[in-house]
This record gives structure tokens, sequence and C-alpha cells, in this order.
DNA sequence: ATATTGTATATTGGATCCAATTTTTCTAAC
DNA sequence: GTTAGAAAAATTGGATCCAATATACAATAT
């Protein structure tokens, strides 16, 4: 007997898919800083009770995107200035390093991806989905790194400042910017010169912390 | 009127006692590598229901101290050689930023503390409360960096390897070596000289890391 | 004796229910 | 009309109950 194999992967549990689908939602800024989120209202939204709700809720919390009081619920966690000033130089921090190990390990696909990232993020004009191609475009390189750890912290670190960069990046056309520099470092990666890209991605990622800084600063005032 | 003021913080839940407990019993590794958690058994040793200890795991699973598997449960993570290899090079690279971004902050009374449990260090017989002095050496040093975040991320990668480091520590007289580059970094910082307690701390965890490597490839084979 | 099938048990994820407490709304007095 | 207090509604954390499935073991066929 011959049968086609199935892959009857354990469907994501509720909890998961939740968990998941709230991320997703504070990442991208679709759930706005100091919102409320009720357990019994996302329950129902998606069509669950309260149990799993919870148990994403306190995931999401352990990540530091919402902050919940007893009683209280759950609100979307905001960052003060200092904080994302903080995660910024961090990110700059380890990725440059991530990038520096990278370099030596690029191989011609992942070369060939980065690049297509690169000029779909020129070209795209749906703000929407810049953040996400500039996610691609980077993680295309850092996977180079071999640094599974490395990248889940990056990962963790982006997660808590996403939604204001890409707010940033819509509102003060800083695509031009990012979009040079990004065109920079895969210079430097095509140039097998590890130091330059890891410069380049430092300062990239500290340009977009600075600009941004100063548009939240401008913007709380 | 005037009140002396009590701390009426609310009582933890008990999802948070919980997830302490299991947290603190995996770091300091009373809990085995590959030891199976029934939510069950838990919840009785905790006298609550299922419910909160669910939550705690759930929060364990995210900090990778755990895995779990629908029907079969939870059990106690284990690392590989590469995956403690990795996190060593990683704590290496962000604990010694820390310090170099602590040294010129070091005030009076965070040298005597550091002072004070470097002596603890050096004195303590009881191989059990090795790995809580060394921590508290080191914290008490990093805390002057004013990096909240870096710490946060430096307390979750320890959390990972700590329960081997203190096997380690225990079974191979790592304490000696430990000791003195504990000496040697509050020397530097004593000294102002951030640079040097920067690449003393880079080489003390890369050791540490070095040795256990080590211990573990021989354990294991 | 061994492999296969069926059944009982163990265990998890989720639903529903309950207790505690906060927030809101209503009522009444001023 | 405003404000203080009481009742009602809302909301969370936890307990108990139920459904789904994996594992262990007994029964049966070869």
């Amino acid at each position: 007997m011959k049968l086609a194999a199935v892959d009857v992967r354990q469907a994501a549990s509720a909890a998961d898919i939740v968990y998941d689908a709230l991320r997703k939602a504070i990442i991208e800024g679709d759930l706005a800083e100091g919102e409320n989120l009720r357990q019994d209202q996302i329950a129902q939204m998606f069509n669950t009770s309260r149990i799993p709700v919870r148990e994403a809720l306190s995931r999401l919390e352990q990540h530091g995107l919402i902050t919940t009081e007893r009683y209280k619920g759950a609100v979307v966690a905001g960052l003060s200035i200092e904080e994302i000033d903080e995660i910024f130089e961090f990110r700059a921090f380890v990725e440059a390093e991530v990038m520096r190990l990278a370099v030596p390990n690029l191989g011609e696909d992942a070369l060939a991806a980065a690049r297509r990232y690169c000029e779909e993020f020129s070209r795209e004009t749906d703000s929407a989905r810049w953040g996400e191609i500039n996610r691609s475009f980077h993680y295309s390189l850092y996977a180079a790194s071999g640094r599974p750890y490395y990248l889940q912290i990056v990962r963790t670190s982006l997660d808590r400042i996403d939604r204001y960069l890409r707010a940033q990046l819509t509102l003060t056309n800083g695509v031009m910017r990012a979009d040079r520099e990004h065109k920079a470092i895969l210079e430097a990666c095509l140039n097998g010169d590890a130091s330059l890209a890891s410069r380049l991605t430092r300062d990239h990622v500290l340009d977009a912390g600075r600009s941004l800084v100063a548009f939240l600063k401008d913007q709380r005032a």
C-alpha cells in the first residue's frame, strides 16, 4: 500500500492562536498603547472561553507587551522615552554583533533573498507593509549568524518597540533614509566586509532610535 | 494622623507563587533536567487547582525553562552543548558591556556591597550558596549601569544556564578560579578602569562557559 | 511466545461556575 | 444641582467539571 503522507501536526491550541493574534495586533499598533483588554471581550472575539485568553495575556505580560492589574484588567504597555532609548541602544549593540557574525556565513541564497527584500522595501508604497519587509530584510541576513539565542533576544526586543517604529517610519519619511541604509548594508555584505556591515547596522538602528525619540518627544510634549 | 506605612501590596496570586517556586527550583537544579511536571501533582503540592499551575507553566515555557506537549505534560528543558555555549557567549558579550557602562557610575555604596559579596563568596563553604552569592556580586556592580533592560536580559539568560553552572562550580573546584576573577574585577572597578573591568568580566564568563562545556562534554560522553 | 487489538487509566486543554473586589449607577439628603 | 452612601454591574482569579487523546495493560489471535 502506498499513501501520500499527510501532515497531521497538532492544531495550535486556542491559547496559542489568541497569543499570536494579540501579539501581532500590539506589534503592528492596531491595539493602541493604554488600550484596555477585557478577557471576556477577547474571548468572545475568538469564540472561546476566558481560560485560553488568560494564558495568552500571561505570556504577553512576560514579554512586557501588556501589564495587568487584578480586577482592572490588562492594558497595552506604554514605554517611556528612556525605555525606548535603552531598547534601541541594546538592539544596536546586539544586532551589530549578529551582523558581524553573519557576514562570513552569507551564502548565495541568503544574499539573493536580502536583495529581494531590499528592493521590495524600496518599491513598497503601502506603509503598513514596511515594518514587515524591514524585519524580513534584516532577519534574512541575521539568520546566517547561526546564533538562534541572539536572534530570539533580538526578536523580543524588536517586539517591544516595533509599533513606535512603524508609526515613525510612516509619519516622518524615515523610509527614505532606511532605504539608503539598507542598500549600504547589503553592499557591505556582498563585499564580505563584516566590520563595515556591523558598523552600518549599528548606525542604522541608532539612527532609527534617534529620530523616533525626537519624534516622540515632540509628540508627547 | 500619622501611621506607619504598611506595605499592603497585593498578595501575590497563586500563579505567581507557583511560578516563582518552580523557577527557583529549576534554576537551583532541584528539578532535574528532563523531569516530568504533572499539573495535578504540582497543584496538590501548592494546595491549589490546576489553573494557576497551568499559567505558571505557560510563563516558564516562554522563558525556555520547560517545554510542554499536549497530553504529555511539561518537562524541565535540557540544553544542548551548543545552546549552552551560545548562551555563555551571549552573556559574556552583554555583561562585559554592562560592566563597562557601570564603572563610571559606581559609588561608595555599590563598591562596598560588591566587596562584601566578594568576601562572602571567598568564605562560603556551603556549595548551595555559591550561585546566589555569585549573582549578588555581579548584580551589585551591574546595577550601576542604569540599564534595566540589559539587566532583565542578563537575568533571563543566566536563568537558563545557572543550574549547570552551579553543578560545575561544586564539582570541579571552579570556585577557586571564580574567586580570583571576582577579586580582579573588583580591583578594576575600584580603580575606575572600565575597559579592564569589562574585559575581565567577559573573560570571567567565557572561562566559566569553557570549563562547563568541557565538563558537560565529558559527563555526557 | 509474540504481535495485535481493545479497554482502562492518566493527563491535558477548555468550559462553566463561584468568590472577591473594583467600578459604576442610582437614590436620597442637603 | 451637588454630594454621600448604598446597591448593581463588571471584572478578575480560582475551583470544578467535561472532552479529547496518549499511554499502559490485558485479552486475543496467529
